[in-house]
DNA sequence: TCGAGTATGTCAAAGTCCTGACATCGAGTT
DNA sequence: AACTCGATGTCAGGACTTTGACATACTCGA
């Protein structure tokens, strides 16, 4: 485990190994992830939590507010707001009543589909050239690791 | 929280299952670290954007605002915000003028330092679960993976 | 010397996200 | 039926972050 490819050789006090810590290299990594998905994104006039929230509901039609934001990891307000968003470019129906209970299932409109389609295709390019920086064979430990990670600290 | 499209007979991507959604995994990681932070930051009155502030200045005392902000992932204006918010708790100090250039040196105050040191046991007990959740020897490889996601991206 | 280019600090505005709180709905218990 | 409990939707307020813009300060080359 030899990493010597630490580039500060003048920092007045050597002791930074803040730098070597897992959260902090974390931290950085979805920081990129993020900054490359804002990036491309935006040329498809959505945000992160946006595309999060569509690709979820490509895949789960019918999810309620509540369970959209535990899948994409936010607050039920913080999804509502993103709802409400998505509702008004009209990519996202939601039912203004229910039959039972309070929960209103969401559902991806034509239009809906359409922007998601376009934007996995920018989102995918990105996942790619994350994926091919890494060594062979490395990418199943990988994301075995983000899950030990995810339940460690999730209980 | 499997992906489950075995509603879609025909996903119209399939090249998802390819990417096993590195980038979904590597978000659901962050945001439990961001959480199990979060909660023990604030029995210590800190903020996560706060303590990384701390933690940086401590590892490398003089740092100016946006040199503070990129070591964090963050703009200069929000890091303005933080370096303000810890000034006007006493736990950071900046000179109001500079001899030389317009960047001011930020450097932890003795307060500071003492709420960083008591922070700092917390936040490392949370490093400590993620870590012992890994099997032995994976975290150097999963450090080097960390920084080839990260500078795949930030070209 | 002058200019372009880069880096920094700061302000303004908007968006995003959170905590805290409240009311509603369903399921289960008494 | 009445109650508790958990889950949901929503509102209000505040905290955080971003984009965009501008002025200042250093560096470098013409």
């Amino acid at each position: 485990m030899d990493m010597q490819e630490s580039s500060q050789v003048e920092p007045p006090h050597p002791a930074a190994d803040v730098l070597e810590h897992v959260g902090y290299r974390l931290k950085r990594a979805h920081a990129a992830l993020r900054a490359a998905m804002d990036q491309v994104l935006r040329e498809h006039g959505l945000t992160v939590p946006q595309y999060a929230c569509l690709e979820v509901l490509a895949a789960r039609p019918g999810l309620s507010n509540a369970e959209l934001a535990r899948a994409t990891f936010v607050t039920r307000q913080s999804m509502n707001v993103v709802l409400r968003g998505l509702q008004d470019e009209g990519l996202v129906t939601r039912p203004s009543t229910v039959d039972r209970g309070r929960a209103r299932p969401a559902t991806l409109t034509d239009e809906g589909r359409r922007r998601l389609d376009a934007a996995q295709v920018a989102v995918y390019a990105v996942e790619t050239r994350m994926v091919r920086a890494l060594p062979d064979g490395r990418l199943a430990a990988l994301l075995a690791d983000f899950d030990r990670i995810a339940e460690a600290l999730t209980d």
